[in-house]
Parts: C-alpha cells; structure tokens; sequence
DNA sequence: TGTTAGCACTCATCCCCTTCGAGTGCTAAC
DNA sequence: GTTAGCACTCGAAGGGGATGAGTGCTAACA
C-alpha cells in the first residue's frame, strides 16, 4: 500500500473523515457507520461506509475505543482535517457583533486591552484563552525615565514610540541622588531615541559611557537589567476552568494536571513566544511536547502593530476542538487587536 | 434543655466533638462512634459514645448523611472548633524553615514578594491561597512622576516613602508639553511629599491649584484619576486547582464553580478587603455571603509594615479545613512578610 | 467490481438483585 | 451513668442478565 503523503486519500474517505471529525467535535462519542450514512448525504449504505471506516483505521486515521464502539478520530486525522479538510467557517453576525461590542475600543491602556482580548476569546470559544503582551524587542524607543524609589532603588519607566509601556525595578548604586538619575534618564532617552533596546545596548552603549564619565559602568548595568527585565513577557490567561466542561476532562485528576500546567503559565508562555513569527500555528495532541498537554490542542495567532507582528495569543482546548470555528474568531481577533493597537498607539 | 451559648458544653462532648472534627478533616468521611470511642483515650465504650453524639446531633453540631452512617461536623461544630476546641498547632521546625527558605529576603521588588508569598502559601497548605498587595490609602506618598507616553496619555509613577510604587495610565489634555508634565510633576511631588494621596487631594489640591494657574483643572483631573487607579487592589491568587484534590470537589460541577468563582477574583478581593483590619478572621461555610463559597472556609490575616495594617492575605478551602494548620501558618508567614516589606521598604 | 443486505458476534452500559458491613438506636443489665 | 447485646438501616460493592449500538464477514446484487 502506497502512503504517498497523507493528504492523498481519495474525495470519499476524505468526506467520510470530514464526517466523522465534525460529529465527534460535537459529541465526544465515538462515531458509527450508521450515523455516517444518515448525516453525509453521500447516498452510502452503513455497509460501504464500513469497509471505507475501516481502510482509514487501518490508516491511522481513526481508532476504535473498543470493538463494538464507533470510532473516533486520532490525532493524524485531526491534522488532516485541519490541513486540508475542514471548511474555514466565517463568524457569523452575531458572533462578529460580540467581539465589536466587547472589545472596548475606548479604552487607552495596553494592558487594559490585552485583558479585555482575553476575556473575550475565552467567553466565545468557551476554551482557554492566552493573551501575550506586545514584545518590546520588537519596538523602537522613545524614552526611558528612571525614577527615585528608594536609597539603591529605582523604578525605569520604558516608553516605546507607539506609546506602550513597560516598568522595571532595577538597583542603582546608593551614591546616585535623584538629580543624577534625571541626567542619566534624559540622557539615555536621547541616544536611545528610535532604537530597539537590544541593538541600542551594543551600539549606543559605547556612546554613552564616554559621556557620564564615571558611572559609565552603572549605567551599563542599569541598561542591562531593564532589557533583561523587559524580555520577559507577560501573558494573560483566562478560562481554565472552562476545560471542565469537556467530558474528557471529567476525570479529576487529569484536570487537575491540565490546570496546574495552565496556572504555571510557562509551557503556554512558550508557545506563545515560539509562534511569534508565524501567522497561525496549530499544535494537536502531542505534537505539543509537553505530557499534560497531550490531550490539548493549542491553537495561536500573531497580531501587528504598525505593519509588525508585536505578540500572539491562542486557544487552548481538547483535541476534540472547534478548530474551524476557533480559528476563524483567532483570525478575526488578530485583525481586530491589531487594529486597535494601532489606533491607540498610533 | 437550657442551652446558655454554644461554648457551655461539657467537657466530655467538647473532646468527643474535637475527635470527630479532627477525624473527619483528615479523612472526609463520616465518623462512628467506634472510631471516636478508639481514638480519643477517654476511655468509653462505643455505646457511651453515641449517646453524647446523639445529644449534639440534636444540638446541631452534628449531621448524619444517612442513618446508617457516621456523623459528620456541621458549621456550628467548625465555628465550636475553630473558636474554643481546636489545638492551636505550632508550625513543625521543617515547616518553618520551609517558609525561611521560599520566601527570599534578597528580592527587592514588593511585587515579586508578593506573589512569592502566595506560592509558599499554597504550597505549604495545599489550598487556594491569596495576598492582595499594600494598600496604597495607608500609605504615605514621596513622589509622583508624570512621564509623557504619547499626545493625551501619561503615565503616573507613584512613590511611597516606604518605596512601594505603583503606575496608573492617565489622560492629559493634548496641549501639555514634556516639560510641563515634569514641571507639573516637581510640583505635585513637593506638595503631597508625606501626605496620603487620598487626603492631599482635598488638602493640598486648593494649594497647588493657586499656583499651576491655568492648568489647575487639569491637574486636578490628573490627580483625581491616579487616586483612582490606585485605590484599585491587586490580588495574587495561586493553587486555584489544588481544590481538585479534595473529595467534596470531585463533582465536576462543583468545582467548575469554584474554580470560576475564583478566577473572576471579586468575591476574594471583597473578603480580603472587608477583613483589612481584624488581626484573622475565619469565615466558614455560609458565612460567606456568596453560594459559590458555600461549602469553602476563608481564612484571613492581615499584614503590616512599619507598624500600621497595609494588607491582608488568606487561603480558601473546603469547610472541612485544617484549621489549626492553616492559622498557624498563617500566622506565621503574616509576621514574615510584614518583616520583610518592613526592612524592604525601611 | 463496487455496493449492499443479512447475520453472527462483541462489548460497554444499564438495571436489578444480593450480599456485606459499618453504624445506629434501643433495651436491659451492671 | 456506663456498657454489652442485638435488631435494624442503608449505602457500597459485586454479580448476573438484558439491551443495543456497532462491527466484520459473507454472499448476493447491479
């Protein structure tokens, strides 16, 4: 038997997976032959159906729980729907009004709108949502402003040129005053102006330090601690508990594991940070390389601002997800975050 | 019967109970006379037993699930226990020394002491833990900084004089220029230097206005909305899924709604805020007025620095909680944090 | 040669029934 | 007042059918 690539099955088993996928998403129960051949308006009998459910689970398109159960989709079939089968549904109205009416383009903080992204994916989906906040490295800056916390402390205020936002606690050498500070802030501000904080480290740095003379070396490290500080990326995540809902999360402890990763944040924070670059990214099962994730599918997106992708955000849910219906209201969000970063960070 | 306050009765049916509410903490299974009559060394036979077990069943500190099973402590038991029976537990020398070495006293950021806090906290009870972060009304202010973002929006960078900072976005009219939003700034700082922000405004506010002229309202705008911002508390929630491991929680449903209760924060922020000035405060079962919390207990302790109350923080956990436990640490950890944010923020 | 009806077979689920045992309440004796 | 004894209760656990959804195979059909 000659597998030439996955996506060479013939047009009827094609829609006999695309049948079985869509009712399984819906149902969580496995899928018989009967139900195939009433739902499909292909005109097959459940004995054809049969024979053809059973060349794809030789396949490994499909698995049977147990012999006289239906079957269920397996995670090679799941990527070939997404790949090549599914039908890339549209939102409907209603569901494009939600998100128009829930995502308050009034409002004028960054973080303010990560949050209220977040909230709003997750309510439509009913999955997890995860946010990420804009990169900084991304972006150009426009000012960085230390202030006076306390003796060996201050706080730098960083400030890029579409008006977002990050803080940093960072120590400063005990001798510097306050007045100090407002020299070096004014003075970083003005060299950094329009540079990216990564590349400004390695080549205005030099620049500076031949002008604040002997507190070039803590002006060094001042710089660094805020890249360091601001290469950390926050990520918004809201609904876990919406997993609950899914019957193949029933089992406790298995929610348990799903939950505990999800509130550690850090396998997401790193799909999120790896999927910066691409457009959509779809991991199914395990395809993450996570263990309490194997279940989960995480579905991400990047956003823009001024023509740059600046952060993601993704679902996460069961395998047996929505993916047609996650990934047209993802697009959709992408383009309407990105709109209003742009609007609000001009 | 006369019935002169819970707390007179006799001695006998105090053990009895302290063993039957011991018992089932650990177990969260209905106890039976024989189990009572074997552990606690009174020296009774089972049959004694269930005659005092049956006097505070139709007292009300007892419930039967069914008749032929054991009792189990209703929340006028807990509320007996907690208040007059219960061993007030010393923490164990590991457990201390597990909270010396998690909580470390080298960050120098309050924020990450903070969150810091809640982990070792739930992490040590294996309950939901939650510290909301210093209240800024009780503090005194050092500085505000007013950094330009971009035309119409700043950023406020508030300064106690105990070096905890906060940042609030803000709106500034279009026409203000750089310079005098730091002018603007120095202003503001000189004026509300040891002041609390909430007072300064009726205060001090008449004596700024003389001097920034034209721009009084605007300032006036400024300062109302950072008050604002600032009076908004943060909560750090962690261990929300360790509720999964107890068995009143295996119901899916039920813990789908405390799970989401959680999430959402409000009920836990109110509790946390409504207990910021009672030393600890416990509230079981329906004693919190919100359903969703109906079979959970909150415990609170509050925290200081320099001497006042600046914030509180607890654990919330099924009603069959480890009281004694959970105080101790509470305590406990209470005292090492209102040290470290005492030497933190001198 | 692909499609279909028919049929025996499998196996999880449901329901009923029994058994088991932990626990109670009552009574009578110590 | 305390305790042993005993009948009684009732949930939990376990053991069959009965049910029915679904399969795979075979033989007939177009």
């Amino acid at each position: 038997m000659s597998d030439k690539g996955s996506s060479l099955l013939d047009i009827r088993k094609m829609r006999i997976l695309q049948a079985i996928v869509d009712d399984y998403i819906m149902t969580a129960a496995p899928v018989g032959s009967r139900t195939v051949s009433k739902r499909s308006d292909m005109g097959l009998s459940p004995a054809t159906i049969r024979n053809e459910m059973s060349d794809l689970t030789e396949l490994g398109f499909l698995e049977q729980p147990h012999t006289s159960a239906g079957r269920i989709p397996s995670e090679k079939a799941y990527r070939l729907y997404v790949n090549h089968i599914m039908d890339s549904a549209k939102l409907t109205d209603d569901e494009a009004d939600y998100i128009k009416r829930h995502l308050d383009t009034r409002v004028h903080e960054v973080g303010e709108v990560i949050r209220q992204t977040a909230k709003v994916l997750s309510d439509m989906t009913n999955y997890t949502s995860m946010v990420m906040s804009p990169q900084f490295s991304a972006m150009r800056l426009k000012r960085i402003s230390l202030i006076p916390v306390s003796e060996g402390s201050a706080m730098a205020v960083v400030v890029t040129n579409n008006g977002v936002t990050k803080n940093a606690m960072i120590r400063v050498p005990e001798t510097l005053q306050p007045e100090d500070l407002e020299k070096i802030s004014k003075l970083i501000t003005a060299k950094l102006d329009g540079h990216k904080l990564g590349e400004a480290i390695n080549s205005v740095l030099p620049m500076i330090k031949s002008e604040v003379g002997e507190q070039a070396d803590a002006v060094c490290d001042m710089l660094t601690s805020i890249e360091e500080s601001l290469s950390e990326t926050d990520v918004e995540v809201v609904g876990a508990s919406n997993i609950l809902d899914y019957p193949e999360y029933s089992d406790a402890s298995k929610a348990r594991s799903f939950l505990t990763e999800v509130e550690s944040g850090s396998y997401l924070q790193k799909v999120l940070s790896d999927a910066s670059d691409v457009e959509m990214s779809v991991r199914i099962g395990t395809e993450n390389d996570n263990p309490d994730m194997k279940d989960c599918s995480v579905i991400t997106v990047t956003y823009k601002a001024g023509g740059e992708n600046i952060g993601s955000m993704g679902v996460v849910g069961p395998t047996r997800m929505d993916y047609g219906k996650v990934m047209a209201i993802l697009r959709y969000m992408s383009s309407s975050l990105s709109d209003i970063l742009s609007k609000l960070i001009k």
